[in-house]
DNA sequence: TTAATGACCTATC
DNA sequence: CGATAGGCCATTA
């Protein structure tokens, strides 16, 4: 059942707070650099809200997801200005300061 | 069962 | 270097 799934899940629960990841990292993290897209899915199950924070993972722009599974997009924002992620004036994340893993 | 779409990314020209 | 096109997995209808 959650096989795919469940490396996903691994992966975004391994997500630092503070820190953002991309659903490409994600996927290729997991074993799957071929999974961008059931990634997404995978986050919009989200069976486990609590302990999945899909709130950390965003786009390749840093975008976050117009149908965030949490409540609402904005809360999405504050969780992550509350973990110490700076949010630049376009409304994306800074993931060239908060990007997961680092590329560096 | 087949077909189409999707919280996307990578490769190539 | 920059831009364009296509493709991959899984799910749902």
């Amino acid at each position: 059942m959650a096989d795919t799934f469940d490396l996903i899940y691994e992966q975004v629960r391994k997500i630092p707070r503070g820190r953002v990841s991309t659903y490409g990292a994600v996927a290729a993290m997991a074993g799957n650099p071929r999974w961008p897209r059931v990634v997404g899915f995978a986050l919009h199950v989200n069976p486990e809200p609590g302990a999945i924070p899909c709130h950390r993972v965003v786009n390749r722009f840093g975008g976050l997801s117009e149908a965030f599974a949490f409540g609402g997009v904005n809360m999405q924002r504050i969780l992550l200005e509350e973990e110490g992620v700076t949010f630049l004036p376009d409304g994306r994340v800074d993931l060239s300061k908060h990007l997961w893993p680092d590329t560096k």
